[in-house]
RNA sequence: GCCAACGUAGCUCAGACGGUAGAGCAACGCACUCGUAAUGCGUAGGUCGGCGGUUCGAUUCCGCCCGUUGGCUCCA
């Protein structure tokens, strides 16, 4: 993908957007490197949605100071304002040059450009291929900051050399730039894992294992709305709720293929010489629960929903908070159809999750990921399942960029990817056809004449994992979640005991009748201290009951975030928070 | 798995040329009985991530392992 960047020279050599401004700026940074490190290899250093990185090979690994004379060898290059030039040179020119100094990485990429011209930029002494635009001068080059360094792979293959990058931003302005940094401190904030700790949602513990996630009360609480909603929702729309063990005789990933094609990242026990694997996928359940008897057209579509808790192996440099683990619950479900059902059940399913998302505010981005290089079954069928996903995207007028090769390896598959506070994306809902699995399992059903024929799956689901959309949704919210998902809808402060009675008892037994997540502080604290308490936790609405309240058989209501007050009687204040605490109504398969 | 950084009390962090450690918040106790983001005083809390090595002595130096973080590769 970065190579296409060299693929043909810009339409106009020099611009001046942020993109150019970005890539100019890499350009510089390779010109530092290449001054400090004499003998530096440099690979590729494209721009990404926020600044620019460049791989290079200095014969070790970077450290920390590095950056720093990295970046006083930047300023100078910056004052020395180089005029950027740029020149088409033919490939045997370009060879020849890069060749004679070291540059096998350049050397390679300009081996597969398919024209015989070549565009090369040269600033100083600094000469590099690039297809550009690039700024005029590299005085240009105003504020910026690198930001971090990391291991990375030449061409994305961990077989191959093994190259440093180096990240980093820039702008014109002052300013953008310190913008830049406070929006990053405050993503910091936004942080799931920080916010999971704070508020005491979910914990890791490394004596259980990385990857494996313990909910704690809070974040259960969470959780099982978020399950709640699901299961109603599903019913609406016509699913069927079962359960699936966790592990299954090895006979049965033989079947499905997963043996074949997910051994590595599958766990498996022997007992009594048998051997066994936990699931990572819940498919094969749901096959064999349709196998169970004979099934007829007037059947279809079957859909089978289930919370399915999985176990992938997953490499431990990848781990991220909730975000990537290895033990986690989808909200999966496979719909056995007939093929001419399928475009409208990808379309009901495109639905839902569209529905969903808008119902928690989420943004999205929509791919297709197509036969992968390791897949089973004819490449036919993988045609006829994708046009399927396509056609439905196109019905629906999904925007949609195509993944090559990113498919499951028993079929294609639309992903919708969610992003977290620092604007990484996470794959989240997902639709995937499936012609393969009913082949191998023999699946079938007695059509209009009676023969038998093979339906077609869809495996799909809806938030993803839990576990991710938890952790999305922290982000998403920045813990300040609405009342129906607060793991505390309300908490009970008596300004002190003599003061308030026993009303604030009458007011707890209300709200637990009404069936509200509340808690009480009536430590011996001041009441500033409990209210500072209770916003920290973001709870939602305090509920504060003194003499005046007692009195008047009313609650004093804070809302979080909120200095002003609002007094109601206790059944206002109840049947309020009762409307907002309950699940959306009628957002779903209305 | 790869590259780098990090791992001290529940949380945020100090600290010592190698002589077994502190602060704030939280917790707990006592006093205060309080009106919307921190009342005061006190107490307790740590085999300084784990294992091994060097040393009279290691939390500090070295090695290995585990975990976390930022990326790479791979994925919900």
């Amino acid at each position: 993908m970065n190579e296409d960047k060299h693929a043909a020279p810009a339409a106009v050599p020099f611009a001046e957007d942020q993109d150019t401004y970005w890539h100019t700026t890499t350009h510089i940074m390779a010109q530092a490197v290449c001054r400090l490190f004499p003998g530096a290899k440099y690979a590729i250093g494209p721009t990404i949605e926020e600044g620019f990185y460049y791989d290079f090979d200095i014969g070790r690994n970077f450290l920390p100071e590095d950056l720093e004379s990295i970046e006083a060898e930047m300023k100078k290059i910056l004052k020395e304002d180089h005029p950027v030039e740029h020149a088409l040179w033919t490939k045997d020119e370009a060879l020849a040059f890069f060749e004679k100094g070291g540059q096998i990485f350049k050397a390679e990429l300009i081996r597969g450009l398919p024209d015989d011209k070549v565009s090369i930029y040269r600033q100083g002494e600094f000469t590099d291929l690039c297809r550009g635009p690039h700024l005029k001068q590299t005085g240009l080059v105003k504020h910026f900051k690198l930001l971090s360094f990391s291991g990375a792979y030449w061409r994305a293959n961990d077989k191959g050399p093994k190259l440093q990058r180096i990240y980093g931003i820039s702008y014109r302005d002052k300013g953008q730039l310190a913008e830049f940094v406070r929006r990053r401190a405050e993503a910091e904030k936004r942080d799931h894992r920080r916010l999971g700790v704070e508020l005491d949602l979910y914990g890791m513990d490394e004596t259980i294992g990385g990857g494996l996630v313990l909910y704690h009360p809070k974040g259960s609480a969470l959780r099982g709305v978020i399950e709640d909603f699901l299961k109603r929702a599903h019913r609406k729309l016509g699913y069927q709720y079962i359960y699936s063990p966790h592990m299954a005789n090895a006979n049965l990933w033989k079947i499905s293929g997963h043996y074949e094609n997910y051994k590595e990242n599958m766990y498996f026990t022997e007992i009594e010489e048998q051997e066994f694997g936990i699931k990572p996928m819940n498919c094969p359940f749901h096959i064999q629960v349709y196998r169970s008897h004979l099934r007829s057209y007037r059947e279809l579509p079957i859909r089978y929903f289930e919370l399915g808790t999985v176990y992938r192996f997953e490499r431990s440099g990848v781990l991220h908070g909730l975000l990537r683990v290895r033990g986690f619950t989808q909200d999966d479900a496979h719909i056995f159809c007939r093929e001419s059902q399928l475009t409208d059940e990808i379309i009901g399913v495109l639905d839902f999750v569209r529905s969903v998302l808008r119902l928690f505010g989420f943004s999205y981005t929509v791919g297709v990921g197509t036969r992968p290089q390791k897949f089973m079954g004819d490449p036919g069928l993988w045609d006829r399942a994708t046009d399927a996903l396509v056609k439905a995207l196109n019905a629906q007028g999904i925007e949609h960029k195509i993944h090559d090769g990113d498919g499951a390896f028993y079929g294609p598959k639309i992903d919708v990817a969610l992003k977290d506070a620092l604007g990484r994306s996470w794959q989240g809902p997902t639709i995937q056809v499936d012609f393969n699995l009913p082949q191998r399992f023999g699946l079938e059903y007695v059509a209009e004449g009676g023969g038998r024929e093979q339906p077609v799956m869809i495996h799909r689901a809806i938030l993803g994992s839990l576990e991710r959309f938890i952790g999305c949704l922290i982000e998403h919210y920045a813990g300040d979640f609405p009342v129906w998902l607060a793991p505390i809808q309300a908490r009970v402060i008596p300004v002190s005991a003599e003061a308030a009675g026993d009303f604030p008892k009458e007011v707890m037994s209300e709200l637990r009748a009404a069936d509200i997540r509340f808690d009480v502080d009536d430590r011996e604290e001041s009441l500033g201290k409990r209210i500072r308490a209770a916003e920290l936790e973001k709870i939602p609405v305090v509920a504060v009951i003194g003499n005046r309240e007692a009195q008047a058989r009313s609650v004093n209501v804070r809302r979080r975030g909120k200095k002003d007050q609002e007094v109601l009687s206790l059944g206002e204040f109840v049947e309020g928070i009762r409307r907002e605490a309950g699940l959306p109504e009628g957002e779903i398969g209305s």
